[in-house]
DNA sequence: GAGAGTGCCTTAGCGGTGCTAAAGTGCTGC
DNA sequence: GCAGCACTTTAGCACCGCTAAGGCACTCTC
């Protein structure tokens, strides 16, 4: 017999399908009906365990950000190499799911995700950064991230063509066609997208933190 | 009379009208109907103008992002200057629009602001960076702006007491009471919006450009 | 000047959304 | 054996984006 009335479900279960959910049918997609069809539950159901959608978004966002990972710094690893990691980390743990970078841009951090800003501060303060400094540093690391993956996750999918035909595309709306600055800059391998174009900005940012530490 | 079955609707006067409403009721509130209501309109009217909601939220995107201002560096304007200018420009016209800064997020921008890009990158490769290293840091300066304006907008309206109860109820979640570290740098003025973080982390960039420059 | 064509807007309504109220079911403690 | 609680279901509300179809006012053609 199906334990009928008695779903089990959690916080935690439904969390993790959602996630699961998450990456089938997109932000949008994410519906509570049909997340609870894939709980194999009717939809009320879930407003037991969370007090509207948003508060599952930020479940989500929380479990995000936490599937980052975390820790102190490594027995003589330079702030530098420490800082650099954790928004690699992040960016990774955002590119895991679709749509990732909205919902923690629209979500409120909880206890958990918090207590890891706290470590990282922590860390940041031991390296000799004041509370103040490291505060505004980490942030600023932290608002890079997610905006550079919000772009990356936002490239529309219903976009027409190949790379190819899309820059020509691009082309025609410039009045510089094929010579303007942009299409060349792309031309050449400038993605705004990836790996290169994300430890670029990356790289402006720990030698930006260096010269503010240094004062 | 009036000029029935003739209500005069242009794509300009409604994404005037929808950024006139947006600070207003926000994005959420900001539905197909209410525009209409707005514009003394049926809402089936709209969709004569945009294909779609989403073309609408572009519309308005495109509009936010113009109302930046653009324009070459002046004469004698070194490009710290300008380049610092330039993120300051894009951070107050995301300011002036209630979730601006979400719009622009998804939004995909049009011809108009492409140029924009375009003549960005044309200026900084006048100034001795090459197209891709332009556009790379000219990409990183608005992930930057974008990520940081969001989460200044994000703070959610709904948030229940003043700034000394909510650092109190910050307090508890963490383990080291009020002496955790991001209690005392939030206590030491170290907000994580507001003007003075934001020209941090801006000035971090421009650290960071200085020298990838000058590699 | 009649009639056809077109541009713009309205009426009606479909399928879907987040969410709520109320009832029901099975379990636990007395 | 019964009261009460934890959790789920049934039913449905108000609203959403969007579409189909029709109608009005204008212009263009003969």
């Amino acid at each position: 017999m199906v334990d009928k009335g008695r779903a089990g479900l959690t916080r935690r279960r439904v969390i993790e399908t959602a996630l699961r959910l998450l990456n089938e049918v997109g932000l949008d997609g994410l519906t509570v009906r049909r997340l609870a069809a894939e709980l194999n539950v009717q939809n009320p159901a879930l407003y037991w365990h969370f007090r509207n959608k948003q508060e599952l978004l930020d479940g989500m966002a929380e479990a995000i950000t936490l599937a980052a990972g975390m820790g102190p710094p490594a027995e003589g690893e330079s702030w530098e190499d420490w800082l650099t990691d954790r928004a690699r980390r992040r960016r990774h743990s955002l590119l895991a799911y679709r749509d990732a970078a909205r919902i923690i841009a629209n979500a409120r951090l909880g206890p958990a995700a918090t207590r890891v800003v706290d470590e990282e501060l922590a860390a940041m303060i031991g390296y000799g950064f004041t509370p103040v400094l490291a505060l505004r540093t980490g942030m600023a690391f932290v608002h890079y991230v997610n905006g550079f993956v919000l772009q990356e996750q936002t490239a529309r999918q219903g976009d027409a063509g190949s790379p190819a035909e899309q820059l020509a595309a691009l082309a025609e709306q410039l009045d510089g066609g094929t010579s303007a600055p942009l299409i060349v800059a792309l031309l050449e391998g400038g993605s705004t997208v990836g790996d290169q174009a994300f430890e670029h900005g990356l790289r402006m940012l720990v030698d930006g933190a260096r010269a503010a530490l240094a004062d």
